[in-house]
DNA sequence: CGAATGACCAAGC
DNA sequence: GGCTTGGCCATTC
C-alpha cells in the first residue's frame, strides 16, 4: 500500500491560501492514527509536495532540525497568503480561520 | 527480516 | 492547565 503516495496526492489538493493538520490528513486516508507517518512521508516529500501547508494539530509549526528550518514554512505560508504569528521562536496559524475543508 | 524511527495526538498526572 | 507518557503504524536501515 502506497500511504504516503495518498498523503502526496492529498497534500497536493489543499488549496493554497489554507492549512491541514497531520491528523485532518491521516483521517482522510481512513487511517486516523497514523498521523506521525504523514510528518514521516512528509519528511521526505518530493518537490512537487506542498508540504508547507501541512501543519500540527495545534496550529503550530513542528520543524525543528535539518536542512528545512521552520522559518522556511513559515516564509512559504506567507507567500500563499496565510497569516502566519511568532511566538516564542515558534510559528503558528490560525487554524480556525485558515484550516482546509476537504471535499 | 526484526528493530528502530518519526515534521503526531489524546489522555493522564 | 501545562508538561509527561504511551500508543500508533508504514517506512527505513
Amino acid at each position: 500500500m502506497d500511504f504516503f503516495k495518498e498523503v502526496y496526492r492529498l497534500a497536493k489538493q489543499i488549496s493554497r491560501g489554507k492549512v491541514a493538520t497531520y491528523g485532518q490528513i491521516a483521517g482522510l486516508i481512513s487511517t486516523p492514527r497514523a498521523a506521525r507517518l504523514v510528518g514521516f512521508a512528509l519528511r521526505r516529500s518530493p518537490n512537487d509536495v506542498p508540504w508547507q501547508r501541512v501543519i500540527n494539530s495545534k496550529g503550530m509549526i513542528s520543524i525543528e532540525n535539518l536542512h528545512c528550518p521552520k522559518e522556511l514554512q513559515a516564509k512559504l505560508l506567507k507567500n500563499e497568503g496565510v497569516e502566519v504569528f511568532k511566538r516564542d521562536g515558534n510559528y503558528f496559524v490560525n487554524l480556525k480561520a485558515y484550516q482546509w475543508q476537504p471535499k
